[in-house]
DNA sequence: TCCAAAATAGAACGTTCGTTCTATACCCGC
DNA sequence: GCGGGTATAGAACGAACGTTCTATTTTGGA
C-alpha cells in the first residue's frame, strides 16, 4: 500500500483535467499556476509542442512542466501531454471519420446504410463550405434588392427546382409576392413578360446549366430588372446577367450533389428578405 | 534558379495534400503507396506519432517516411507532419464554436449574416441527428419495397414538396418510373386511381400535416399498395398507413425548419433504390 | 538476358528530447 | 529575523528523435 491511490484520481480525459486544474488553481505555487493558465489557454500548443518549446512559450523552465504534471499525479510531462492529444484526437472528427465510427454499431453493415451515410457526409461538407464561401456583404445586397422588389420571380429548373419551390412555399407563408417560373415551360415567358423594373428575380442554376434559366435571366437583365442568382461557377451563364450572384459548390456523394447548402442559403435569403420587409413596414407606420 | 518551384506546388493544407496524394497514388512506388494509404487512413497517428512509431505502425522504415515527404516536395518528414497537425488544430470544433469563430471575421456583423449562420447551423444539427435516428434495417426494407415497385408514387405537399420534386428529378435521371403526386390538386386522385399492387408510394409529410397527403396514403394502403413514408412523429397520420415509416425531426432556426436531413434522406433513398434495381437487373441477365 | 536507374532497408549521424538532480531562492510560522 | 520546508532554475543525463548515407534489391527498357 505504498502507492495507495496511484491512478485512481489522475484525470484521464481533458475535461476532468480541466476541472481539477481549475479547482486547485488557487492553491498552486506561482510557476505552476502560470503553467496551469497557459495549459488551459493554449491546449493545442501543449498537444503538439515539445516540453522545451512549451516551456519557452509559457516562460518557465522545462522542469517546471514536469513538476506540474507530477503535481496532478502524472508520471511525467509526457503522460500529461497525452491527455491534451487525446482531446484533439476525439474532437469531432471529419464527418467521414465520424460516420466511420458509426460503421461498427449499425449503419452500413447493410449496404444501403453506407449510401445513406455518404449523403449525410456530403451534406455536412457542403454546409461547411458554404459558411465561408458566401460573402456576407453580397448577401446583404441581394437581400436589399429582393426586399425592395414588388414581385420576386423565382427561376429554377431541374435540379434547382426544389430550391425555388421551397422558397415559393416560404414566400407564400411570409406574404411575399412571388411568381414561380419553372413549372410549365409554355407559360414561363408570358409570366416574365409581365415583370417590371419594380420587380426582381432570383435565379438558381447549376452545371449543366439549363439553357432556359440563363435565357430568362438574360431577358430580365436586358429589361433592367435586377437579377440575383445562385450558381456554382464564375463562368456560369447566370453570372453575367446578375447584379449579385453567389458561387456555391455543393459536395457530392457518388456523383449526386447535395442540396443542403443551397437549401440553407435559400432559407436564409427568404427569411432575411421577409425580415427586411417587416422592418421597412414597421418604420413606415 | 536552382530551386525553380520550391514552395509553389507543395501542399499547404491537409485537403490539398490529400488531393495530391490521391492524384498521384497510382504511380507511387510500392512502399510509398503503402505510406500514402496509411497516412490517409490514420491521419491522427501521423499528427501525434514519431517517425519511428509511425514507421513501425505502417510497417515501413523511418527513412521511407522521409522519402515519402520529400516525394511531395516537403523538406523532410517533420514538415509534412505539420500539415497533419494543423489539420487537427483547425479541426471543426462544435458547430456552436465554429459559428462563434465566424462571428469575428465578417458574417453577422451584418444582421443578415446571422440569419444565414443560423440556417447553416440548423442544417448541421439536423444532419447530425438523422444519422442516428434512421434505423438502417428499416431503410433497407424501404429500399426493398420501392425497388420492387413498378411505378413509384411520390406524395408530398407544401413544405415537403421540394423533397419529392428532387426525387422526381433524380428518378428521371436514373430511369426509375415514377408519378409525382402533389402538383395540381385536381388530377392527383386520378393519378392515384391508376396505381396497382405492383406499385408503391413514398409519402412525405411534416406537421402540420397536409390532410390530402394523409388521405392519399390511406387510400393507397386500403388498396394494399405499399406505402413508405417520411414524417416527424409517431403520431403522424402517415404512420398508420405505412408499411415502413421514418421519424425524422429537423432542427430549426427562427421557427423555420431545415430540410437538409430530409433531403439527404431522400437522396440516399433514391440512389439506393436505383442501385438495387441496377443489381437486380444485372443478376437477371 | 543484361544493364542502368529507381526504390528500398538498415545502419550511423548529430541533434534534441524529457527527465533527473542539485544548488539556490523563496516563503511562512515561530 | 531566523530556520525548516517547499518551489524554483538550470545544468547534466541517457534515450529517442529525424535525417542522411550507403549497400542492396527491385524495376523496366534494350
Amino acid at each position: 500500500m505504498s502507492t495507495p491511490e496511484t491512478t485512481t484520481d489522475v484525470p484521464q480525459d481533458f475535461e476532468a483535467l480541466k476541472a481539477v486544474i481549475l479547482e486547485r488553481k488557487a492553491q498552486l505555487p506561482k510557476r505552476l499556476k502560470q503553467v496551469a493558465a497557459y495549459s488551459l489557454d493554449n491546449p493545442d500548443e501543449i498537444a503538439f509542442g515539445t516540453a522545451a518549446s512549451i516551456a519557452t512559450s509559457a516562460d518557465v523552465q522545462p522542469s517546471t512542466l514536469v513538476r506540474f504534471a507530477q503535481h496532478f499525479g502524472f508520471e511525467g510531462f509526457s503522460s500529461l501531454q497525452q491527455i491534451f492529444r487525446a482531446r484533439l484526437r476525439e474532437r469531432t472528427p471529419g464527418y467521414e471519420e465520424r460516420l466511420k465510427a458509426l460503421r461498427g454499431d449499425d449503419h452500413s453493415r447493410l449496404e444501403s446504410g453506407s449510401i445513406f451515410n455518404g449523403f449525410v457526409a456530403a451534406a455536412h461538407r457542403s454546409l461547411d463550405n458554404v459558411a465561408t464561401s458566401v460573402d456576407p456583404e453580397a448577401f446583404e445586397r441581394a437581400v436589399d434588392i429582393l426586399a425592395k422588389a414588388d414581385t420576386i420571380y423565382l427561376i429554377a429548373k431541374r435540379r434547382s427546382y426544389p430550391i425555388s419551390s421551397y422558397m415559393a412555399y416560404a414566400f407564400g407563408k411570409l406574404k411575399v409576392k412571388y411568381q414561380h417560373v419553372g413549372t410549365a415551360a409554355g407559360i414561363d415567358d408570358d409570366m416574365l413578360a409581365m415583370a417590371t423594373r419594380q420587380d426582381a428575380a432570383f435565379a438558381v442554376s447549376f452545371s449543366p446549366y439549363a439553357s432556359e434559366s440563363a435565357a430568362q435571366a438574360r431577358l430580365l437583365a436586358n429589361r433592367k430588372i435586377p437579377v440575383v442568382s445562385l450558381t456554382d461557377s464564375a463562368f456560369s451563364p447566370l453570372a453575367e446577367s446578375s447584379k449579385v450572384w453567389f458561387e456555391l459548390v455543393e459536395a457530392d456523394h457518388a456523383g449526386f450533389r447535395s442540396l443542403s447548402a443551397s437549401m440553407a442559403f435559400a432559407m436564409a435569403l427568404t427569411v432575411a428578405i421577409a425580415e427586411k420587409r417587416r422592418r421597412a413596414g414597421d418604420a413606415a407606420i
